[in-house]
DNA sequence: TTGTACGCGTTATCAG
DNA sequence: CTGATAACGCGTACAA
């Protein structure tokens, strides 16, 4: 494969010459310029990136390493996330962690040996040694949806708090007093935050809080499914299931559907995160959606600031309540905005 | 950052050593062995893969440009694609096309340059100058999903040919006549292979091939909204439409929603590519699914057979029928074995 | 078994 | 404005 050394000969000048107009770092003739330019396109020549790399000591590359690359939250996220990148002129290297501690570490290891210029993580657990290696070491990293305790890491994320505690309100206000959720992982800032708003939301409607009515998921469909087949054998079931996210909100639906439950006649559904398809249900799904687009964006920000060494404060966006139907008919209801939304 | 040089001097040994230590190249006394290993451990080394690499002249990495990751076919391709390259050893770098052809090429470039060892390419158009001059240099190339006419290049898809033809008949035998479809681009082979399909199954049960039937979409929702527009808009509007992919479909969906028509009553749906809230619709939809997981596996084990020399042929797996209830009752209707199913 | 020294392709420094 | 050359971090002949 051609090199610049290559380029340089056929252009009939210095590989010095050919990395400059290559970079147009200094001022060049326009004529060799030419020249140049023309000894590329006959070779074919392809700038090698990894030497460029190795001499540089930065590859215009980030890593995202998310929870799970089949949940449509993060897909969405890994979305914004690259749009906003290619903007500033860097590349993104997903990581896949499937919601697994080991398999997250294995992505922060092979990014940081590829040594790419800023890392975005999603963190799957509390915190591993690996994770706490490179905080330390002061590795440019940002979090991404999830925080975790006690390390000083810029963070980007939504809050759901308060969209939780509307969503209570709501299913209250609509007759339901036997509220049940089924929770995300403890370990994960997501999960505790959900499962701390959701208590915290019963408490303020005068609501008991059972501790039968809090299931432990991982986010993950099957989770969900079971999280609901749980709640629903209870001596005395819950009138309303709240899904921790989308995932489990599909496994809880399949498993309502299996049991030829009507919703919301027998049980109430609601999810936080919000798809396309839950507006295409019979009854339409009430969820609560995150600003996606807007999280991405920031934490490419955050982390680009981080990189070059501009001051990075963390950032909280407001997740929203979006009612359907599938709580029961309100008395009054808002007009839904993202009644027929299309992605993208 | 540490380097070999910094874990030799620390060790008492050479970087010859330490580099040996680290790929188990040579034999190494134990005792040394461990010595390094200590090092290394202390000093926080982590191998700089760029310099690996530009040494090797290898990066154990391999490319995968899809057409687009809100698209849950596509997630699901990269899901498996990663899998089976972790297992290989290698780090899957995606891209996202978006089905543009400009942002194909821009990925094709970038992974090209950053010397990925193999790259797995859903084509996005007909072929662009710089996938022509990839081919003809013998980059280490392969397709999937799609494939480009006349290019030498080893190809793994799925063939929707023949249970296009089952879906034509089973709307037929349900009593449908105006059959419609959204087609996707045809400058797609799947886009092309799907309408091919769908005309030829038409004339199988001696249906008419209406022009105004088909309507060209590009695989986004959007356009398959607008498909199902134009089409429920004719003067004879069909009486079953079917969507080249899940996307287009979750389009018509909005539209027929809008419309206030009943499916199958008033017009029946069905959809290329299954997705797992199909089953939850009312009524459920009949779609078309693919071995996603097994296109995924085969493709890595046919660029990997290629980096390494070995021959490889082309693969083609059937896509299969799976029946639901959105084009009618079925007189008599198989189990559906993917109800109930969750991802994963 | 271990050490020395060269080179991978590029950019950046320093002369000219 | 252009050219010669050192250096980036690592792997590997070759020598010891």
């Amino acid at each position: 494969m051609a090199g610049v050394k290559d380029v340089a000969r056929r252009a009939g000048v210095s590989v010095a010459t050919v990395s400059r107009v290559l970079n147009d770092s200094a001022r060049v003739t326009a004529e060799t310029r030419a020249r140049v330019l023309a000894a590329v396109a006959e070779l074919g020549y392809r700038p090698n990136a990894v030497a460029r790399s190795l001499r540089t000591d930065t590859t215009r590359t980030i890593g995202l390493v998310i929870g799970d690359i089949l949940n449509p939250f993060f897909t969405e996220l890994a979305r914004a996330v690259e749009d906003e990148a290619r903007g500033a002129g860097y590349s993104v290297v997903i990581g896949n962690a499937d919601e697994r501690a080991d398999r997250q570490d294995h992505y922060v290891r092979t990014l940081l040996e590829q040594r790419v210029d800023g890392l975005l993580l999603c963190p799957t657990a509390e915190v591993t040694p690996l994770v706490r290696d490179v905080v330390r070491d002061g590795g440019p990293l940002a979090f991404l949806d999830r925080t975790l305790p006690g390390l000083d890491v810029p963070t980007v994320r939504a809050d759901g708090t308060a969209a939780i505690g509307a969503l209570v309100a709501h299913l209250a206000a609509l007759g339901h007093r036997r509220i049940a959720f089924v929770s995300g992982p403890a370990l994960l800032s997501t999960g505790r935050e959900r499962t701390a708003a959701f208590t915290a939301a019963l408490r303020a409607c005068g609501l008991p809080a059972r501790p039968e009515y809090v299931q432990a998921g991982d986010f993950q469909a099957a989770s969900g499914r079971a999280g609901a087949a749980r709640l629903l054998d209870l001596p005395e079931p819950p009138e309303a299931i709240f899904a921790g996210d989308n995932l489990m909100a599909l496994g809880a639906l399949d498993e309502i559907r299996a049991r030829g439950l009507a919703i919301p006649g027998d049980v109430a559904l609601a999810s936080y995160d919000d798809v396309p398809w839950f507006t295409h249900l019979d009854p339409p799904i009430t969820a609560i959606g995150q600003p996606v687009q807007e999280l991405g964006r920031r934490a490419v920000r955050a982390l680009l600031d981080r990189i070059d060494g501009r001051p990075v404060e963390p950032v909280v966006l407001d997740a929203r309540l979006v009612v359907r139907r599938s709580c029961g008919e309100p008395a009054e209801q808002g007009s839904d905005e993202t009644e027929g939304r299309l992605p993208r």
